[in-house]
DNA sequence: TAGTGGTCTAGACCACACA
DNA sequence: GTGTGGTCTAGACCACTAT
């Protein structure tokens, strides 16, 4: 027959639909701005609800939309840029990172990849410090960093200091070491349950986990999990401040 | 009174559900191997389709499972780490980059976001360059390189050339340029259908965008946008080639 | 053709925030 | 309370892959 190829790629529901959404979102609202609520959307645009929710999920995951149970749907500001590296070749606590150590634990369990990492077996004695950072006034990302205890041996292992200030205590015995090295990962992940307290998000939202290995003594002594709001966070990497700057 | 504070926190099944698929995916599963399918999955676990789907999902997140329409669902392997700078400063397409020159676009449009970062007016002639990057025999991100044209001026503008032949031709004049700076962004996105089908995925999928920008002569003379795939991708960022090495 | 995951529906109930 | 988003169900049909 003579007819053309025509679309016949029936294209889903909501992907058309996160399509119409999202040039509203540009066109006529502002930032902060609440949408109708999702029963509503769902009947205006003559779809189920799981569907227009299907939509939804997407472009709260791009970043345009934040959902909140019990208050509605809001249109999110632009992505914040946070910088990975501010100061290069610092440990972790150094003199001007907004990081604030939050608390130390005590034996918890390594999980098997920092355990790798790190090169420990089971029931060697780490330091386990959480930290937590804030930027704007919003906490955007929840760290755990591991440190070998036999690198900062000025530190109590017992509980004869309070959490806070032993993960105080860690974090400035970390600076008296050589750094002589570190590299980083990016992946995707999704929050565990405490993260996701500590960055005011349910449980299993996206997040990037960053790793970081400190290299002190010619072995990694220390290795930091940070688990940054993937809906909110554009991490930048740059040599120079301007990086941040510009991604904000 | 007296009774302790007990578990009132009504743990959603889907995240019930994806805790105990994760250890059975530890213990009882090889990479590569088929789970049963949906239907079965769910009536086993006695929970809706839909339900289970959400566990899967999250577990398609964390890169634990690849679930392909028509085939099954199978345990992925350890995500492969993937070096974002493998040569420091330099630009793309220099000697030793596992990228591939795809095509170049006319005419097309450039995002409101890469126009800010160069700084073009509307109109202002840009080479588009498309490139993928595969390792393992994978395909594993996809890249828009924007190119502003009074950079190269030793490359034509217009078709004399194939497209093929085109990308090329602007990467080699850009290695004749000075780099004077490079930073870097990362954020999550969702894949656009032209990049979900380079990189073997469906459109919406999650995937990790690398923003580059390229600074010479003073200003942002090229911006490289780069979708990896979120599910099978760990972004290595290193002094050295270890980071990749120690990732995978 | 048979079996898989992907999409969609029309409900229901729950947890949470706010007035 | 009232209204919001979050979870869950029990179906149906579609698009794709392999045989």
């Amino acid at each position: 027959m003579g007819t053309t190829q025509l679309e016949t790629v029936p294209e889903p529901k909501y992907w058309h639909l996160k399509t119409v959404l999202s040039d509203a979102l540009d066109s006529e609202f502002a930032v902060g701005e609440i949408l109708p609520n999702e029963r509503d959307l769902a009947a205006r645009f003559g779809v189920a609800r799981a569907t227009l929710r299907q939509a939804l999920e997407q472009l709260e995951l791009e970043g345009r939309l934040q959902r909140r149970r019990g208050v509605g749907t809001t249109v999110a500001p632009p992505r914040v840029g946070v910088a990975v590296d501010p100061v290069s070749h610092t440990w972790p606590g150094a003199a001007g990172d907004d990081w604030q150590p939050v608390d130390a634990i005590e034996s918890a369990t390594v999980p098997a990849a920092v355990a790798g990492l790190l090169a420990t077996a089971p029931g060697d004695p780490v330091h386990i410090v959480r930290r937590s950072r804030v930027t704007h006034g919003r906490p955007v990302a929840a760290e755990l960093l591991y440190v070998l205890a036999e690198a900062v041996p000025g530190c109590p292992p017992a509980a004869s200091l309070g959490a806070p200030a032993r993960a105080r205590a860690v974090l400035q015995e970390l600076q008296t070491l050589e750094l002589e090295g570190q590299d980083r990962t990016v992946e995707l992940g999704s929050a565990r349950a405490e993260d996701a307290k500590q960055l005011d998000r349910l449980p299993g939202a996206p997040v990037l986990v960053v790793t970081t290995r400190y290299v002190s003594g010619g072995r990694t002594t220390a290795v930091a999990v940070s688990t940054y709001r993937a809906d909110t966070c554009r991490l930048t990497f740059g040599e120079s401040d301007a990086a941040a700057l510009l991604a904000s």
